[in-house]
DNA sequence: AGTGACGATTAAGTTCTTCTAAACCGTCGC
DNA sequence: GCGACGGTTTAGAAGAACTTAATCGTCACT
């Protein structure tokens, strides 16, 4: 049957060029350069045998032929993505999402009974997945049982990760900074907690998760950047998992490093607070991960912008944040 | 419109891999390995976020969504199959053919009226541009002005070279060998021309269009091939064409180096006589080149199908010259 | 059961297509 | 005339696709 088919990238480029009548508007469309939307329509135009466009000096103009062949080839392409639309239609409906365990129920869990009443038609079913950063912070995310093609649903993961996740469509949610949190309690005159080298005579909370992939761990960072190089970075609890560590500084049995959009309810809540305002960035980064196809699902475009609209939020909260960050710089310049 | 189509390899593929449910077959169609195969619907799957196949033991089965999608697909492709066929038959009616002149006018000229007689619908223009071997005989046809997409119409044209077009559809449709030809007079009891040796005698007719492009001249070629060492190769006249070089030894002023099938009915005729039967293979081939969508039209079609049976015609013919050439491999040994 | 055949998959390496960058060309407007 | 603009061309770089070869899992045959 079609054992014999035009170049269709070529036929693609030819469309869009058909539509705006200019190289330089359709490579744009194309996010390419005009050469090579010129070298496409030129290969079009070897494989046909006749040319497609007149070139005049300020205008393109289409040949008969070129006229001739354009409607067909719209509805070839509509076809095509209707095919695409009929495929993953089959599974509307409900919404999986899956996240690390810290961000579902430290940032996600909270705000979705939000999205909830914004959308009441989507059933959305939340679960999470070991909260380790991708293996190598880089590999893919096909071994993800969770993107499995083979369960046919809405889905979309959150990943901690660099945001290398071939074949998926990919959008950088978080790019979070680390900072100190503990309990408001910590802190005594005897036992003061104002600058990076105070920490030297409080218990450091460790997140495995977070070191375990870096040849530094979490603290070692932190203590560096922070100039407080004589405090021995590896003594202390260790927990396998954010929030484990979240946990214990909450209830006061230490220092721990954590992601500021995770901990940010519970400062303003008063339950922890940072010590020393001095931020590391993290190495990684929050992604949203999800299948090409599944973008234009109208559920899971839903929860995209919403998701969108709810970093959005945080972040115009946590621009009192930028300022707290700049005054870390400078005390951690009196810090030395 | 369709700035976000899918990975349309993978849709052709996933499209031949449904009809046959196996990959293998699809493999064979597509001219690939399975491999490659199995990588695309996987994309496609990732791209889609659900499985197309269940992979069993040893059948394949489509799964629902790939079962929805199949229908769409299989419209997409014909329309725009149609689409290509839409504009190439805007110019269907008369048929253009380029050739060399040499080819043209020695090999395909007589035989056009038998070509006239199949199909008389169709009607004819002949035109035959320089003699030359493709630059450095591997460039590609598209400074060929015949070829030029700007002359909309059904076109073909045959070229003398190494069959490196890109971008067309190429089909070799001779491999030609040069044989040595002269007047049936020119041999006298007094210069004898039974073996490579007896050419020190006699006039060397040069066919520059050849010589132009190897390192070796063809005469320098044959007489080495030949083992006729001491043999001065370069005197002689010179023509720039080989329908001159031809002529000059139907005149009987020498002895020229022809491509047989140019010079086949010559011989048949008793016009020309190959005195030493010994044969080198031609570096260049004849090639019929066309551009893709071109292949399907029907006149050209109907050329290019007879041209093929023309030239099986010819081969079976010549299977007679297939041991002259044996024969002439003895000779070079007793001529030696 | 064990073994071999077969088809599908995977990983790694290579090839080849396609894109970009940078120069060029021709036309228009100033 | 000169610069701006859009399209084309070229060589080279980047990336995608394919191939090879090894592996897996199931079936058929002994």
């Amino acid at each position: 049957m079609s054992y014999r088919l035009p170049p269709l990238a070529a036929l693609r480029a030819f469309e869009s060029e058909a539509r705006h009548l200019s190289f330089k508007k359709a490579a744009e469309e194309l996010n390419v350069t005009p050469a090579a939307v010129s070298q496409q329509i030129k290969a079009l135009e070897t494989y046909l045998g006749l040319s497609l466009f007149r070139r005049l000096t300020r205008a393109l103009e289409m040949t008969a032929q070129g006229r001739a062949m354009l409607p067909k080839i719209r509805e070839g392409f509509e076809c095509l993505a209707v095919a695409i639309e009929t495929a993953a239609k089959t599974c509307d409906g409900v919404l999986n999402i899956n996240a690390p365990p810290s961000f579902a129920s430290r940032w996600l869990l909270p705000r979705l009974p939000g999205f909830a009443v914004a959308h009441p038609e989507i059933e959305v079913r939340l679960s999470s997945s070991a909260d380790t950063v991708d293996r190598r912070g880089e590999t893919s995310v096909s071994e993800d049982e969770f993107l499995d093609p083979r369960s046919a649903a809405n889905k979309v993961v959150i990943r901690y990760g660099k945001g290398h996740y071939p074949g998926y469509r990919v959008e950088q949610i978080l790019a979070p900074e680390r900072i100190p949190v503990c309990s408001p309690l910590l802190a005594t005159p005897q036992r003061p907690l104002a600058k990076p080298a105070d920490l030297g005579r409080h218990v450091l909370i460790h997140d495995e998760t977070i070191d375990a992939e870096e040849h530094l761990s979490g603290w070692a960072q932190w203590l560096s950047s922070a100039g407080a190089g004589g405090i021995d970075a590896e003594r202390g609890p260790r927990f396998s998992n954010a929030v484990l560590a979240v946990e214990a500084a909450l209830n006061g049995q230490g220092v721990a490093l954590a992601l500021r959009p995770l901990v940010a309810a519970d400062i303003a809540a008063g339950r922890l607070i940072v010590p020393i305002d001095f931020a590391v960035p993290s190495p990684y980064a929050y992604y949203l991960v999800l299948p090409e196809a599944m973008a234009r699902r109208p559920s899971v475009a839903a929860f995209c912008s919403w998701l969108i609209d709810e970093i959005a939020r945080d972040d115009r909260q946590t621009t009192v944040g930028a300022g707290v960050k700049a005054d870390g710089i400078s005390r951690r310049r009196t810090g030395v």
